[in-house]
DNA sequence: AATACAATTTATGTATACAAAATACAGGCG
DNA sequence: CGCCTGTATTTTGTATACATAAATTGTATT
């Protein structure tokens, strides 16, 4: 099973609960903990070098959280990721993203018009050292542009929550280099749709973009299903 | 303050933690809870006649869903509910219920159209007995279906997380009797929608809804801050 | 009378202890 | 040889205890 890689953060200043919640939460969406692993509490405990009671917090919002699973009398597992809550939760996001990209279109200032524009600039950059952290983390900031510019704290949680479920997967789509320039010229279509302010234009290549990594983190789950 | 109204149900079945959540959750949203009222462990302990630790739990999830607000070192407070978030959850909404009327009309099934057209009548049966409760059943049980028929279970959890943040201004929507053709009005436009697949009409439809919706809550909320 | 400082109280954060339930394993019986 | 049962272990669910930080109150001094 997962050896001892859990390595808890010295984030000093943040509660416990929180130090542990961030650490499961990642370990279970880099994959780290596995889907189905069952998440004993002392076990963890002793593991993190805290007792049981930040545990029992963390995994209580892990559970609001929709990453793990309690099962009665038994605790806490992490939850399966099916093919089908995949799409389930592309589904939402293709609505959310869509709406994020609409409402930049009214609400975006000058200032961030900006940073969304070097932001394509440095995505295309990241994409040529062909290295897919560097790209990931330009995709992300891209991303997360559009999603501020709406103005909407509620819209910002949710999408940042329905990416992160996909994690694991998003990285193997980044490292398919046949799709780079593809995704350079989506990005395109949303910032140019954007500068224009074309909602339609906008909300349509936002959908495309995410169609785009449906297929692809589709057929990466298949993969892991099979092995 | 508030007075010992709080009383558990004996849900004998579910964890304390979860008793103690549905609780002190249906406290805050019909508003027994008020904003900014402090949760203090000890005396919810007592008062519900538990320990700390189920209710430490509960104040976990109730945290992650926005319903309270930690202070470092202060403890948890019910979250405030100001214009500007509530109409953050009715943009969310807005194209989450649209999208949940879409859907409903490609995956739809037949004994679902028949539960949706059924409870359009059972709703302008329940504007008659001009009874608030009564009918804010049957608007759920409305809409419920709709949702369900999307057979998306992550959208139908957002999308009764993000209907229930508003139940207070809701109700008092429901109560506003010059209100009610219009709503019985806008339920068969969504039912016809659906019924002869028209997508795009479901969608507008549903917005609409919401529109509609925002208008009365938002003046409900102006009206409370003013008190 | 007002302000500053100290002591006390109160509530959170964390750890640990205790009880009940479920699971696993072993031994006996059919 | 297989199945059932009883016991032991593990793990959760809940309660309580202890430590630390913040808030409040009271007193003394200016």
């Amino acid at each position: 099973m997962a050896k001892d890689n859990l390595q808890m953060e010295a984030d000093d200043f943040l509660p416990l609960r929180d130090v542990v919640f961030k650490t499961l939460r990642k370990a279970i969406l880099t994959g780290e903990l596995k889907p189905g692993e069952r998440l004993m509490e002392i076990h963890l405990a002793n593991r993190l070098g805290v007792s049981r009671t930040p545990i029992r917090e963390a995994i209580r919002k892990l559970e609001l959280e929709g990453l793990v699973v309690m099962i009665p009398r038994r605790g806490a597992e992490v939850a399966q990721i099916t093919e089908k809550s995949l799409k389930d939760v592309l589904e939402v996001r293709r609505a959310l993203d869509a709406l994020c990209a609409e409402l930049a279109c009214d609400r975006i200032s000058e200032e961030e018009m900006n940073q969304l524009r070097k932001a394509c600039g440095e995505f295309e950059k990241a994409v040529q050292t062909k290295n897919a952290t560097v790209i990931a983390k330009a995709d992300v900031a891209l991303h997360d542009i559009i999603v501020a510019a709406t103005g909407n704290q509620r819209l910002v949680q949710l999408v940042n929550n329905l990416a992160e479920q996909m994690y694991r997967y998003r990285f193997e789509y980044i490292k398919d280099e046949s799709q780079h320039e593809r995704l350079i010229e989506e990005h395109r279509m949303i910032y140019e749709s954007i500068r224009i302010k074309d909602k339609a234009a906008a909300a349509a290549a936002a959908r495309v973009h995410i169609d785009n990594q449906e297929k692809s983190v589709i057929q990466q789950i298949r993969l892991d299903n099979n092995v």
